[in-house]
DNA sequence: CGCCGATCATTTACGAGTGAAACACCTGCT
DNA sequence: AGCAGGTGTTTCACTCGTAAATGATCGGCG
């Protein structure tokens, strides 16, 4: 028998992936060292940086960046007019860079901008026919797409690691952002 | 009864972070969208998101970067001098970036660059003492802050997320990045 | 031996995001 | 009514990352 995988903080799923070749590397050198929150967070952050990369293909086609999309999505799901604030919100970016989106897009036809009548310095953001038309067209594509990357997962591996996720990401919300 | 919660596709940690309103957003709108992709793709991205921001606090006071640091975090952790191609691919970044933060880290007195003996082409780049030592001062300093922020789940859960990440992490890996 | 293609690092030009300041407008108070 | 302070959006100056071009050097092959 050899010496690898048989340690206890190494779980079967630990060997093979670049997190876990890391936390070698830092047991190696500095083996005193409590690299376990590594674990979670490596690989939260590698599995987005994937993750990202490979959803923006889809994207690509219609010429659209994932932040520009994800302001149409805010705009679609939520069914009514935002501010440039509620997209900031929305989509967890600064204003600026909302407003330069929004210029983006209005040049493409894709949302509209009007300002409002009862308060004259807010705007309201609409989708045109053609933006709404895009996302619809898009969405489903990028849906199928996404659960193909995913299909490595079984469907119950899928529901635990949602289920996971969303516990942690309920406590991360309560506790690093007041804002919402 | 009310009719929250009761859906079947709806777990119980399902109820209250920001996916889940997206989520329901979605199914007002387009109730036929198959949405179940967003349930893990959207909260690793939120979380990671989340969790971005909140690690660079501990890394601000040592003026470093997020990036900064995790070139040092390699140099460190591999023990050896490596080219800015090893860190490259090490830290998931472009040669370009790694050539500029190369410059920041040398003018700071914290890495030292000299040239390949063998082939004059390729520079080996290596901690100071300086950068050593400011590594090993973080890096506890971070591990604890993480440990606090991920300590809303219970040891159990988060060595449960952390196996499935890394079966998900392993098949994105070997899926879609050929490169490595 | 000398050239040709490949490889590694760096430079350059540019696009995107950010925080802070500027601008427009509203609301409450006197 | 008029001003003071607050809120929403945009602009500005700057930083950072990237892709493509550049420069330097190696290895092999005629």
């Amino acid at each position: 028998m050899t010496d690898n995988g048989n340690r206890p903080e190494d779980g079967p799923a630990d060997a093979t992936d670049t997190v876990a070749t890391v936390l070698r590397q830092w047991r190696d050198v500095l083996p005193e060292l409590d690299t376990d929150p590594m674990r979670l967070i490596g690989r939260i952050n590698r599995s987005a940086a994937l993750l990202r990369q490979a959803e923006d293909a889809p994207l690509r086609r219609p010429g659209l960046t994932r932040p520009e999309f994800e302001l149409l999505g805010a705009l679609r799901r939520t069914g009514r007019e935002l501010t440039p604030g509620d997209l900031a919100r929305e989509t967890f970016s600064s204003g600026a860079a909302v407003t330069k989106r929004l210029k983006q897009l209005t040049g493409r036809g894709l949302v509209e901008r009007r300002t409002d009548a009862r308060d004259r310095r807010v705007v309201l953001v609409g989708l045109t026919a053609a933006g709404r038309e895009l996302v619809d067209s898009v969405l489903p594509e990028q849906l199928s797409f996404e659960a193909d990357v995913l299909s490595g997962l079984d469907a119950e591996e899928r529901h635990r690691l949602a289920e996971l996720l969303g516990k942690l990401l309920t406590q991360l919300e309560g506790r690093l952002a007041p804002r919402l």
